[in-house]
RNA sequence: GGCGCGUUGGCCGAGGAGUUAGGCAAAGGUCUGCAAAACCUUUUACACCGGUGCGAAUCCGGUACGCGCCU
């Protein structure tokens, strides 16, 4: 079977996703495949709400802590983790559930992305020197459509200059799969992200990004993230802790905000605000197939 | 009571007679190997009243409020 049967759950940040997969796990005899590109970190555990070994010991979670916090995850590596998890949980006769907020990664396997060219780190290094402006010129002629967004970014031009192609978008969805959101009102988001950030502190947040910090250093891959970055400016002395917490709120509505703009134009999703109502769905498609 | 200084959009903050300061926040958006990343778009303000100018947020006078100093 090249495409078994997969179930689905995005949403942003703090909507009450992963506890959703957990239920679903739980009862149907399913394991969890994180997609997530925070949670694949050795060592960040409280800052990236990682489920907790409690949860990890009731139901099977994969991709969880596969690599150092100081080194390199990327979209396409996940895509072929995460494939491959969902062949070896389905041959062993259970339900492969994936979830996540990192929206390429899901997509990726969702669509499945054809990525193109390896990353030529040489050819970034010599790219990442030139101007805005260069980059421009040389994109242009790949592609003389371009438009602001992509024009702005240096980022993506280099990509695209390494790719030397636009790749083809590929929007038809992996055969048996269902995909569920789960949105909650934008209220209700932040009172959840102010009670799970002061949850965080109340864990130890403060700790762990401590002890990250001590072995792999502020410039390091782990402390690129929300709740764990803005602790660099109070080190510093140019926060308060107060402020570093209300930093941290407002990085991850912000961050939140952007997993809904992502996740908004893909028409496949079936949107619930009701967890309950979302079961419903997840059973109708485990009977009937559909 | 007298003298001086200040009053800029949700906040900070430049400028200063006729083209957008900028930053932060907010809202919307982009997205195929860094994605909790990177990036795009939007929001037209100068306390109030009068005066002088073709034209004032920008100059002059007054009013209010705030700050400082003096008696």
């Amino acid at each position: 079977m090249k495409f078994p049967r997969l179930v689905v759950i995005v949403g942003e940040t703090g909507s009450g996703k992963s506890s959703l997969a957990h239920l679903l796990a739980l009862e149907n005899n399913g394991e969890i495949i994180c997609a997530d590109s925070r949670t694949v970190y050795k060592g960040m555990d409280i800052g990236t709400a990682k489920p907790t070994k409690a949860e990890q010991a009731e139901a099977k979670y994969h991709l969880l802590d596969v690599v150092e916090s100081n080194e390199i995850y990327n979209a396409a590596r996940f895509q072929t983790d995460a494939n491959q998890a969902i062949q070896q949980i389905s041959s062993a006769g259970k339900l492969p559930i994936m979830v996540g907020g990192t929206g390429l990664f899901i997509d990726s396997v969702l669509f499945d992305f054809d990525f193109g060219h390896v990353p030529n780190s040489e050819l970034r290094a010599k790219l990442s020197a030139l101007t805005l402006d260069e980059l421009r010129v040389q994109a242009l002629v790949i592609d003389e459509n371009l438009d602001s967004n992509t024009l702005s970014n240096k980022r993506r031009l280099i990509r695209l200059i390494e790719v030397g192609e636009v790749v083809e978008q590929q929007n038809e969805l992996r055969k048996n799969t269902i995909v569920l959101g789960l949105k909650i009102p934008k209220n209700e988001l932040r009172k959840r992200i102010e009670q799970r950030t002061e949850l965080m502190f109340r864990q130890g947040l403060r700790k762990e990004v401590d002890e990250l910090v001590d072995e792999y250093g502020w410039d390091s891959e782990a402390m690129s993230g929300i709740g764990y970055r803005e602790f660099q400016d109070y080190s510093e002395g140019k926060l308060s802790m107060t402020q570093v917490k209300n930093s941290i709120v407002k990085n991850t509505l912000n961050y939140a905000k952007r997993q809904r703009t992502w996740f908004k134009r893909n028409p496949h999703i079936e949107w619930f605000e009701d967890p309950v109502e979302a079961k419903k769905s997840v059973d109708n498609f485990l009977t009937t197939g559909q």
